[in-house]
DNA sequence: ATTCTACATGTGAACGATCCCGGTAGCGAT
DNA sequence: ATCGCTACCGGGATCGTTCACATGTAGAAT
């Protein structure tokens, strides 16, 4: 196993094998026309016997075409990042192209020598798109927008606010948001909580707006007190839901930025004596498979990343294929609309 | 933006710009020495000022090595793979290599030929070698492990059954297994079922018998009616629970393949009115963050998949680079050792 | 019989780098 | 002066393909 590695089979030894020129082949390999019905034959013979197959390499460095697409991610940890990969991956498989993966130091958000590198060295391989899958935390983003001219190869960038101009796919938070909260509204509820993912995440930010928002736009108060941030994950969410059962005890209803930090809302609640969901209606964010079997089971706010993924590659290999010398295409922002899925976890019981 | 696409800056350019030779800049760029300071300096300048970065393309062709690491994985829906995926991803990073990623076509148990290609592609692409990460279910990789040989390049098979003179990297499910249940014991329980992962995929069926050997070990009887199948989400965990709870009414204690399965198995449990842990106790397995927020707090197995990722690839690197010529180094396989993670869920009550 | 056309095939350069080898220039030793 | 050594530098081949162009051959049209 792990083979003595012998050398690869070339062009030409297939040529020399089967009588002809290189050309000859190629132009086999290629399916072109002006190759006789029996050498085209012949070559394909020995292209099986000696089991040859094209370096794309090679290929790569002469056609100027990788066929690869370069991904920048900030770490899969999350379920959310790897579902959008997934659609990435399998998008791109499906058109032929292939995925050249690399992550970011975790939430590097100030140094941007790390990704000059990453980048770079991206670039180097020839990939023929970029997408950027890194969250905008922050102001991460920055570094790459400036160099954006200096790279030769379009990019994408995932779930970021958009920039005239600039091609974005991404999910439509506000909508999302505003879903939820308008649901407990109509379920009747009035003081409706927030629990913020970090403000230094672009979609935390979002959310959190549109939560205010929708509450204004209903007459209501937002005050400080009203809300509390976490980090995203079931851990951080864990305090900030103590915190903001205290601050805000009179809350009969919360709007939580995603799934993990709402199962750590229910939990604390629950510690807390209070019954759910006649003491406290809960809304998610993100609609993982398993908030359905929370308990009670969550209402929340379903985003499908993995599309998402796949819009970006779609958009990618537009811009790649449609505008081969015409620059000034049309770098629309591509929005996917959330979806609210409604459960135990925020019906109002008669009371 | 997405740029006109501008011819690339080559090294040709740097050599006539310097009024050096193309040699002489080669030799700059990858410190060599004989070249004469003041001359350094100026390529360095004339790089500098144009911008140029060798094409990484050109120089896995000479150099037969392209730093890409093919790595193959089978959707990465559940958490489990992007972990392992992640760990891979940033190792490799760590020791200068790129991933070079390919999902295979969901579950294709049977169909070959998908694989086929897809292994080719890499192959073509030059990747140094390959990261088999697609989970060993029914006989999926009989084909890659039959075509071994005709593969030049190394390959570190992850999650499988071990073979003789095969690198492989897995964690040790039954020790994780039989921790679970020996725990269970060690409570006090005596009935104790198991909600099993889909028995096509290895690590169900290690998890599965370390079950029934550490109850048989213990002198307890094993029967057909005392497990159930599921195929590792909530929701098919649920009416797999329901089955159980169903078939097996005296159970007081259950070890439950994954969490999420988990999850749905209190919250079926729940709904029909036992208390937790005092009437069912549960164990669960991956040990997902999630867990200690479940209701109860999950005791579960906890597994380093993203380590599992990160090991996968320096076995790889080693068998890259050490074994230049020689072959027949020793491929061993490298277990990694799970970790019991005690909370409330199973917990025996003083009754 | 000659020219034309269409198809079949081969030749040489190119893609962007690296490596082997051979050629100068400078300098101390004979 | 000549030799020899070493540091510096360049020429040409090479990696495995594709592309533009040249060449060769046959049958059809004139």
């Amino acid at each position: 196993m792990a083979a003595a590695r012998k050398k690869r089979v070339t062009i030409k030894q297939v040529a020399e094998e089967a009588d002809v020129s290189i050309q000859t082949v190629s132009r086999v390999l290629n399916d072109m026309p002006h190759v006789a019905p029996d050498t085209r034959d012949r070559v394909h013979q020995v292209i099986e016997r000696l089991q040859y197959r094209p370096s794309a390499l090679a290929r790569s460095l002469i056609n100027q075409r990788s066929m690869m697409l370069g991904v920048i991610t900030a770490g899969l940890t999350y379920i959310g990042p790897s579902h959008t990969l997934d659609g990435i991956a399998s998008k791109a498989e499906a058109m032929g192209y292939s995925v050249l993966l690399n992550e970011l130091p975790r939430f590097n958000t100030f140094d941007f020598r790390e990704t000059k590198a990453i980048l770079h060295g991206m670039l180097a391989r020839q990939v023929d798109g970029v997408i950027w899958a890194v969250p905008e935390v922050g102001n991460n983003r920055n570094w790459v927008l400036e160099q954006l001219p200096n790279f030769h190869v379009p990019f994408v960038f995932l779930t970021m606010n958009p920039q005239p101009g600039l091609p974005v796919v991404a999910v439509d938070n506000r909508t999302g948001a505003r879903l939820a909260v308008e649901h407990l509204l109509q379920q009747g509820f009035r003081r409706i909580g927030h629990l913020a993912g970090p403000l230094v995440w672009w979609e935390a930010r979002e959310r959190k707006a549109a939560w205010a928002e929708t509450l204004q736009a209903a007459g209501l108060p937002v005050e400080e007190r009203m809300w509390a941030e976490g980090n995203w994950s079931s851990r951080s969410g864990e305090p900030a839901a103590g915190r903001l059962l205290d601050q805000y005890p009179e809350m009969d209803a919360i709007f939580v930025a995603n799934d993990q930090m709402a199962l750590s809302m229910l939990s604390v609640a629950r510690t807390r004596g209070l019954a759910l969901p006649r003491d406290l209606a809960v809304v998610g964010f993100d609609g993982i498979p398993e908030s359905a079997y929370f308990s009670p089971p969550l209402t929340t706010v379903f985003q499908d990343l993995h599309q998402l993924g796949c819009r970006a590659v779609q958009q990618l290999i537009t811009m790649l294929e449609d505008s081969p010398e015409s620059d000034e295409f049309e770098p629309a922002t591509v929005w996917l609309e959330p979806e609210l899925i409604v459960r135990e976890s925020s019906i109002r019981l008669a009371s």
